[in-house]
DNA sequence: ATGAAAGCGCTAACAT
DNA sequence: ATGTTAGCGCTTTCAT
């Protein structure tokens, strides 16, 4: 809190009131004012290192032009691009980004979004959802904005924007399918997330029109160990599956270690397919065969309809689906039936 | 900005003055109010869903209690553990973050930084320095409070936390030297990052000192492809070295994309030693032996020094060097002198 | 222990 | 085209 000078200061020294001062830097009201008195003002503003104080403007605009953006993990790699997206399109329309963790916590995110409250942000934008949110529901019900990326949040009338998980489901399938695969895995995240649930039926439904067997596997949280221990359970008993499709390129990262540990060869013994696609997934070892999921236009739409909620009004509480692909590399291939190794 | 419920609303609901609901509210002034009055308001506050202003308080205080974060990139994997390092300490101490990434443009920096300023963080921490910053030297004459994380910036008496570069190349060198490597080559990043110019200065140095020879290579950018192209050019010719030495994780991962473009093996051909131990470098095809660096740790020390100069007004420019460690993966192993093979 | 009053820096009526 | 005034919600001296 350095640099303070006023619009008062400027104005003291360029000999207007600072309203005019006002009016002369804010490029609405420019044109109000007298052009040269403008360029003596924005002359002295300038010597005097006059910079805006966002403070006491949000205090009396009643709006601080600031967002809040509700993730898991930053470190979880799918976020980054999510949030540059994010960024890049609020920046652009004048918002800043208050970022918060929550860690999966439902306290922590109570407390994150308490504090970006007290901070005033305009809206948010919450890649946490969950079938049993408690919060997210009590937020709509106070009407503040709120658009859900990558998860819904039960019925909550919110927009949301995700990828479309059925379409990547039912690709990667017909893909195994194609090479010869009968029995698979899925393995799942925790059931209370509308991605994993979406993604469970999808799949056990694309395999039961193929003539597959289908196995759900549910790992514990989305974070690779979870994949390593699910995998680990798995292979206790003996393999009859030839190829494992994970809910998340996490589940699957865990998934390849559980099979290097196992000495077992992907993908000539299992495949193992993922999904978002991750960044570096191409340079895991294998390549990971995955879902490319479009991170940075999700979190760009989800700012896209935050910025029309807050500048129009208008809640247009519908669901965004953006088209994913799959991208084959080392970690599938051909079908042989474990017995015949 | 839903939530309009004043300080004003509490006191006349609860019968008293406003400047008693700010005491009682407050738990550094709390005890100065009757203990009955505490509870009362407190009571009616939370019915009421009072939630605290903090743009007014800011205002009024002069401290907005936020701290800005320039970055280059949050899609480089170092900066998010970095930053929830950052994050994590600063919660603790009633802090938030304002995110900035700068993508190394100086531009959209200043930009970062006066978006930043105008929002009015009580000060920031840098991990954009160069030896030929413009911004940061004149942020310290302005007597801003900095914190400089992970790179230096030229002379500037500011505060500067980083890994230990120097005993991080001397471990990866040494151990390089054992297995038998005379010839190496070291992927550097530009010149005026003071990490590359110190990891190349010390690279070349203990070459020297243990007898080995040592080309320097310098990458573009810090970017992935950047890695690729040099080492790319580097293949051009007839190969004499044995194993590559990268700044940094990304750089080596483009080098072993290169390698395996050039059907060289690694380690076998060519060993390749990365810098940083970015998450996932253990998954990448193959394992990356790396220095660790610990990320999180730079981040909370650079927060930890940031809200002491903040509280205590007391300017440490001092620099505090975090130890490192080398991470031994199936990216390097023994030399074989290329013509053997 | 509580109330009254001032003021942080800004913008937007309203007045001239 | 510019000045005057009020007030956004809060904290804090000063009174009582």
């Amino acid at each position: 809190m350095k640099n303070q000078v006023t619009l008062e200061d400027v104005a003291k020294a360029a000999g207007v009131h600072k309203a005019t001062v006002s009016r002369a830097l804010n490029p609405e009201t420019q044109s109000v004012v007298n052009e040269q008195t403008v360029r003596r003002i924005t002359r002295v503003a300038e010597k005097l290192g006059y910079v805006r104080n966002l403070t006491a403007r949000s205090l009396r605009l009643q709006s601080t032009m600031t967002v809040g953006v509700i993730i898991p993990d930053l470190t979880n790699p799918i976020f980054p691009p999510m949030v540059r997206g994010i960024e890049t399109y609020l920046a652009k329309h004048g918002y800043t980004v208050l970022l918060a963790d929550t860690d999966e916590s439902p306290e922590e995110e109570k407390e994150a979004i308490r504090s970006l409250s007290e901070r005033r942000v305009d809206g948010f934008i919450v890649a946490t959802g969950a079938d049993d949110h408690e919060t997210i529901p009590r937020m709509f019900e106070q009407g503040i904005p709120v658009v859900l990326a990558n998860r819904g949040a039960g019925n909550v009338p919110y927009p949301l924007v995700t990828g479309d998980d059925e379409a990547g489901m039912r690709a990667a399938v017909q893909y195994l399918h194609d090479l010869g695969h009968r029995d698979i895995i899925h393995l799942a995240g925790p059931m209370n997330f509308s991605t994993t649930r979406i993604r469970t039926r999808e799949i056990a439904r694309v395999c039961q029109e193929l003539g597959m067997t289908c196995r759900v596997v549910e790992a514990e949280n989305l974070r690779v160990d979870a994949g390593t221990s699910a995998v680990n359970r798995l292979l206790e008993a003996p393999r009859t599956f030839t190829a494992i499709q994970a809910s998340t390129d996490l589940l699957a990262l865990g998934a390849l270690r559980s099979l290097r540990a196992h000495d077992l060869r992907c993908p000539e013994d299992v495949s193992v397919i993922g999904f978002n696609d991750m960044p570096f997934a191409a340079d895991f070892s294998p390549g990971l065969t995955s879902v490319k999921v479009p991170l940075g236009e999700i979190g760009a739409e989800a700012a896209r309809l935050l910025v029309m909620r807050l500048q129009e009004g208008k809640n247009s509480p519908r669901v965004v689906t953006l088209p994913v692909s799959l991208v084959v590399r080392q970690s599938s291939g051909g079908a042989y039936a474990p017995w015949a190794s």
